[in-house]
DNA sequence: CTGAAACTTGAATGGTCGTTCAAAAATTGG
DNA sequence: CCAATTTTTGAACGACCATTCAAGTTTCAG
């Protein structure tokens, strides 16, 4: 079983190296010898391991989509009110580890070429879904429903703009100021 | 001087041919075949009035910028007070001559390429400042200085998102009600 | 230690695409 | 109608790139 090992080793770092690559280099025209290089391995290997490169790209967005769900689920564990739950969702949007330039950027470019990848877009619309869901079941508890649709359109709007503003920043993120300011934007909208 | 109209006739189809290619094959992937085909063109006419494929992608953003421009400035000579004039930057946003799920995809996968090129980007960093000024020019008589910052932020990032949303709709969008919801979200955020 | 399985890679392959160019076709001014 | 200019295009070119493969190297269970 030691044989598992190194498959898994070397899958994290690939995904590292492509997440670096694609930041720099732009997802359209990233070549597998770039991402190999950031990785220090040869192309063919990346093959050996994801078969393609489109199978290389959605395991990195796999990556990004668990470690937001793992966010989620943390904060999730020590929020009590529909208030902090609803906190906690934007919170884990715009958690340390998830909300950097290059994994912004990263996810702006899955977003773009999702329409025109049906492994991509499904992943996109799951993802999508479950933000969804998760802001509705808050919101309900918060606002009257007549209101929830519109507050829900609001916030998860705002979440998406910035994520989109972020991956054009040419200096680091700060993810703290980034939550407050969400939960300013919040309480404007839950009153 | 008849000599000057041709050209401008066949710029104005080959840009909307890109549009709907670019819409339906995907920024990264369309080829310059593809959008000849769409125009009714050779890809080497193309060549001849763009001069290289950049040199169309980044006319056909400039006619989309212009196109904004243009609705914002008829929306301006319209409105009145200042809460007139900021549901007006909005209402240019989300025009009828705009916001259609091409022209919204089209947009979102420039700006994913934005910061890989110099031409793209300056384009990109205009319309932004652009937009961002006219938010604070009516947000200033609308919200205490204190809240000016947070206030342009929830508006300029909501406005991104819903853009970004409407890029992966696969249904017709409807842009009356995009306004009406926006002007909801105005009325969240200046009371 | 040994052999098999896992891993790595340089080189070759096959294909794609942007761009160029020379020549043809269309347009226009005189 | 003529010649000059503009416009169009098919074909060729050259570069690039994902993927494959055969031949190596490393790892490790027994």
């Amino acid at each position: 079983m030691g044989r598992k090992r190194i498959r898994d080793i070397r899958n994290e770092e690939l995904i590292e190296a492509t997440i670096v690559a694609v930041h720099t280099r732009g997802y359209g025209v990233v070549t597998m010898a770039e991402i190999a290089r950031e990785a220090g391995a040869s192309a063919a290997s990346i093959n050996y391991y994801f078969g393609s490169k489109e199978g290389l790209m959605e395991a990195t967005m796999r990556h990004l989509l668990n470690k937001l769900k793992q966010a989620m689920i943390r904060g999730y564990s020590t929020a009590d009110t529909p208030k902090d739950r609803l906190y906690a969702v934007m919170d884990a949007n715009f958690d340390d580890d998830l909300f950097k330039v290059a994994q912004c950027s990263l996810w702006m470019q899955f977003w773009a070429s999702a329409p025109y990848s049906p492994r991509l877009s499904r992943l996109h619309r799951i993802n999508r879904n479950r933000v969804r869901s998760h802001f509705l079941a808050e919101l309900r508890r918060l606002v009257p429903p007549e209101q929830l649709e519109t507050a829900r359109h609001a916030l998860q709007c705002y979440m998406d703009g910035v994520w989109l503003q972020a991956a054009q920043s040419d200096v680091p993120l700060d993810p703290a100021k980034a939550r407050k300011a969400a939960h300013r934007v919040v309480d404007l909208v839950v009153g």
